[in-house]
DNA sequence: CTGTTAGCGCGTTCAT
DNA sequence: ATGAACGCGCTAACAG
């Protein structure tokens, strides 16, 4: 039982290869009856086209490579999801490579020269099986700009970017603007912040919607409420703690991501502030364990699923040649749970 | 700039492609000179040879086919980054397939024919690129014996099963009786389980190492230690609420999951019972959540990556028509965190 | 309009 | 070291 080709149906149906083909794709207007006897017997011999063989000639391979600095990473898996969405809906498939990045060169990817052979190697073997494009998913918003060469290939990067590549990133402004805008809603005026380290453009982005949102709504501005942490559990607990010892404490606090949060958390806890009673807390990425801290953490979701899609759109629209007024970009909403409040009522 | 091939290289070179060919597989003698020269016009042109006509003639794509039914749920990423791992190692590209089942059908993903029918194309689109096998990425254990056919073509099953078919799995049952064990090391001798539901393999297998553990040990049985859950937090909260309200109530509960856990631990939290003093809970899965909750849960961790990774040589195994004598099954190891100690000294 | 013949795509590999 | 057939399906050119 060899591999059964376009000839075996086409000597079956007693018809040529051309015929067999032209039924296969509706290339061209096929005698019903023809069509018949050709289909039954592709049925019988559950015949299936070999794409590489059509690839070959046509050209086309449907296929996009896919890079994940690390799959194994919170934000990856819901992009994924959502290229995959967009995908499926276009008959394109998916060649994946992962990076591994974190295992590989841990936390230290700002320097690119670590893995940069990696990354390189990983775009050339995809461009080898001809995928018809790229999408580059970071681990964290950075800039990559020449760390691949994809001659002429379209690229687009997300989660992270490029110059004068396209990239798909949701709104970091706007989000902190929205989650500042929700504590005034609920009442407070006197709120800090607590950053992610400044080499981070997400950082500064929040910082700007921050500003502007102070701004906007006329409230306080006090320099001792600026925190910048490193993104880790134990700054987001240094820095609450620090928060809360002043002698005017914030009512509330937007944290840059829930590890912080998380940390900020368990200062409050320590020095016997219950939250949100004492103190408002807002995090940032909805990480599955945010829903399951004490109090449950109100957050800023980030809308990786529609990055997903955004991406794939976007590349779509490179391949085909079109012009990509894709300048759509995907915003984050607050889910919210139990770790704001109105604040106390002060004397 | 048109796509330059073999025979551009050729052309330049002075040699036919065949030489080329010669040089850039290694698959013959060149002479040392004509291979320089060769090798420099590659270079020049930074030639890539075409996978796509390479695969064709040699009929290996180097490609596998990854089926997840859902890339979201939290086993399945690390699964993943497994079977790169290896597949990387032996230069092989995964070509993957998102079923996105938690979308499409909810929890219902036992009646199988809500999506056969999406899981038998995606095993034919796999197919038609010619992959040479297949790995199937399950979102629970359980039998899925006939969902697909993959025509003869290798398919691995992880994460699930099915008969006549290669699958690789964790040792449930080692598991369970490891956590028993460590238990008993820590004195306890009233140990309670809740379950998952029974409909479930791993959860008759964790039941079955559960109940050898306490033969080995001879542990006190008590048939009201014993809680059939449904996976969900509710259910851990309500038969958690149970077993302590029990006139002699055990001091220890082993959990089928982190979930039910998280449950277990609120209702101790609304009866006053402090856990790890009062009562000890052990997890399963080591969720990321798991090691923010209070007390930080102590779990089994499943061996996600392995099972990744031996898939991957199963499959690789069987493309190769080897005797697969992989009967190496992975096996989970417990993350000792906070909420287990010894027992309170009774009476 | 329907069906056939034959060359092509791009590397591989055998016979010369 | 080379020429040419080959893999498998597509499609232009051609015929009825």
């Amino acid at each position: 039982m060899d591999k059964i080709g376009i000839k075996d149906i086409a000597l079956r149906a007693n018809v040529s290869t051309a015929t067999v083909s032209y039924v296969l794709n509706g290339t061209r207007n096929v005698r019903p009856k023809t069509k018949e006897r050709v289909m039954k017997v592709i049925e019988e011999l559950n015949y299936r086209p070999n794409d590489i063989a059509k690839s070959l000639k046509s050209k086309r391979t449907n296929t996009i490579g896919v890079i994940a600095e690390d799959i194994t990473v919170f934000n990856v898996p819901e992009i994924i999801d959502g290229i995959n969405e967009y995908a499926e809906q276009n008959d394109m498939h998916i060649l994946l490579t992962n990076l591994r990045l974190q295992k590989r060169v841990g936390y230290n990817y700002t320097d690119t020269d670590n893995y940069r052979q990696h990354a390189q190697d990983a775009v050339s073997n995809l461009l080898s099986k001809q995928v018809e494009g790229i999408i580059y998913i970071g681990v964290h918003t950075r800039d990559l700009s020449g760390l691949v060469n994809t001659y002429d290939k379209p690229i687009v990067y997300t989660y992270c970017y490029a110059q004068h590549a396209c990239s798909i990133q949701y709104n970091d402004e706007q989000a902190s603007y929205d989650a500042i805008k929700y504590l005034v809603s609920k009442g407070h005026s006197r709120i800090a912040i607590i950053s992610g380290l400044m080499d981070s453009l997400p950082s500064r982005l929040r910082f700007n919607g921050y500003f502007k949102a102070l701004t906007d709504y006329q409230l306080e501005f006090d320099p001792q409420f600026i925190k910048v942490g490193d993104w880790g559990l134990d700054s987001g607990y240094q820095l609450a703690y620090e928060l809360i010892q002043l002698p005017d404490p914030p009512t509330a606090i937007l944290i840059m991501n829930d590890l912080m949060a998380a940390g900020a958390l368990k200062a409050a806890a320590a020095m016997g502030i219950s939250i949100p009673e004492d103190l408002s807390i807002i995090g940032f990425d909805n990480r599955e364990f945010s829903n399951y801290l004490s109090p449950r953490i109100t957050t800023m979701d980030l809308p990786l699923h529609d990055m997903g899609i955004l991406s794939m759109k976007a590349l779509t629209n490179l391949i085909r040649g079109e012009e990509q007024p894709l300048d759509m970009i995907p915003l984050c909403h607050l889910v919210e749970r139990e770790s704001v409040s109105e604040p106390r009522k002060s004397t």
